[in-house]
DNA sequence: ATGAAAGCGCTAACAC
DNA sequence: GTGTTAGCGCTTTCAT
């Protein structure tokens, strides 16, 4: 059986209260009998028992991470992030997997709720009503969204978009496809809307071609389009659908980056591997796994932290060889 | 606030032990009172608080999971299949990554094994006796290893490894080069003794490039040396390093299939888009997950059921195109 | 079949 | 600064 408090006690020759102060508030106790309490929890290995101060405390020393998919490297990344991150502050992570089913979304969070201080829900494709009404039952942070007055970190995918324009734009290009993701995705949204700002502040052309599956299938679907458009470059609404773009533009003899450069988002460890190499604007996932656990402590600390409710990651231009080595000719 | 159970037993005008019983021991009270109870509990919304519960108990309906590395497709489908079937049970899952740091292992079981029931160990490094110590402190169950007495489920590695050479000695090869993947790792080991016991069956050789890290640069650095061995075919310790090997080689101009057939082993989702796709020995990476779930579940149900105390999955060839189409000629 | 009482391990008033 | 008391929400004897 493992110490209880009341084995320390005895043992420092003290009250339980005492060594429960000792071990929380240490600056209330004695240095003298501190010591003690430190040399008995040392000497028996005790370890309080979470549960039952949870039960009074109401704090369970445990956080919820919801993602749609952890096959999907982009969430594999930020739950490692959150992880790592939380077991700094000797916090334990429930990890739950939607399977993609948005309907499935608000159900786990609430199941979980009971079970944690609080969740970090990641790219929710709810409304903005539900989001809100579970706001209201458990302290939610969200990551890769941003709904009115809830907290949560998200990406500037605007400032992203405008990089890769300004690069696909020095290389030369002056019409740019753009494949985009799930119609209801906030991130698509957002990420059509800094193209369309960036096409039209550098005088280019853009060639919208539809929404098409987050996968690498769904850039097997939008190649044949994007040929179609005329455009010399394409950017991607992730990685994935990059990859797919490569490789059914490969199989028509379409050549990257000669015919037609392309650019994903992302920067998952594939593309790296991809042929050609994909350019891509490197989201930072593990970064965004951290903020959304130190923003979710904070907010558990202080429910009205108003000031750090929102996180704010910039993406970062990778240029490989699907945009290069050469200037369009 | 939540419902507590003295709520639900003051509107079913029964006592809090009835209420207690009506949701565990159903069998324990009358009909009548159970459907009271039934309703009350409904009207309120009541759910049991696992903290109190387990206090008492001793159970937390809580398993714990720890993987090398969430970044790694591999591990990240696996983690998928034990999060999918612990929910099934009602059982929420603590994730751990150690970050491939097999010092930080152990420790990390000791700190989760108090606030679980049991843990789960995926792909451990430590040795035999450092797990064993571990199981002594608590329930385990491996994955990806098989350590003397302990319970576990892994692939049957010898017979994935026939199935990869006998499909290189059906399409010519007489002469197969094999990269390792970390000396310590057990599946490198088994790998290896299946190999070697299948070239001996049928009677071709087998030239073996040494170890390697487990990833795409680890096939990188491999390549040359497959190269210079003469082999006509290679197989990687998986399919991280056979699509580093590929981008090696074609940068060398060596083709594949051409000049050289390459297979791997996992089937991670990258294997498909890798350019060729790559021939690999499938491993069921959800279903191992979900067999270890199963495993401890019956485990912590029954400590002595010895019977079910090791699964063996079995993995199946992919053929793509880095072993084809072409028989060599 | 049901209720009363005790207590799991801990923290938070409240005394001193 | 420290001990005493009470009680978090639940299950489990032990009566009845």
């Amino acid at each position: 059986m493992a110490a209880t408090i009341r084995d320390v006690a005895r043992l420092a020759g003290v009250s339980a209260s005492t060594v429960s102060r000792a071990l929380s508030l240490p600056g209330m106790v004695n240095a003298a009998t501190r010591a003690r309490v430190a040399a008995a929890v040392e000497q028996l290995g005790y370890e309080p028992n979470r549960a039952a101060r949870g039960l009074i405390t109401g704090r369970t020393g445990t956080i919820g991470l919801v993602v749609p998919d952890l096959a999907n490297p982009f969430f594999a990344s930020l739950t490692k992030g959150v992880q790592a991150r939380a077991r700094r502050h000797d916090v334990a992570v429930f990890v739950a997997d939607t399977d993609e089913d948005p309907t499935a979304e608000s159900g786990l969070v609430r199941a979980l709720s009971k079970q944690v201080d609080g969740v970090v829900l990641c790219s929710p494709r709810g409304s903005d009503e539900e989001l809100a009404a579970i706001a209201q039952e458990t302290t939610v942070v969200l990551v890769n969204r941003a709904a009115a007055g809830l907290p949560g970190v998200s990406y500037d995918n605007e400032d992203g978009m405008r990089q890769a324009v300004a690069h696909l734009v020095a290389l030369g290009h002056r019409r740019i496809a753009w494949v985009g993701g799930p119609a209801s995705s906030w991130s698509t949204q957002h990420r059509a809307v800094g193209l369309r700002n960036a096409v039209e502040a550098l005088q280019v052309e853009l060639a919208p071609v539809g929404n098409f599956a987050p996968t690498y299938e769904g850039g097997m679907a939008a190649a044949d389009q994007v040929a179609a458009t005329g455009a010399t470059a394409v950017i991607a609404y992730n990685d994935l659908v990059a990859i797919g773009l490569l490789a059914r533009l490969h199989s028509r003899g379409i050549s990257v980056p000669g015919d037609l450069s392309v650019v994903g988002v992302d920067d998952i460890a594939m593309s790296r591997m991809a042929r050609p190499a994909l350019t891509t604007v490197r989201l930072p996932k593990q970064e965004a796994g951290r903020v959304a656990v130190e923003l979710l402590l904070a907010l558990l600390d202080d429910p009205d932290a108003a000031s750090t409710t929102h996180g704010d990651l910039h993406g970062e231009l990778i240029v490989r060889d699907s945009t290069g080595p050469a200037p369009l000719k």
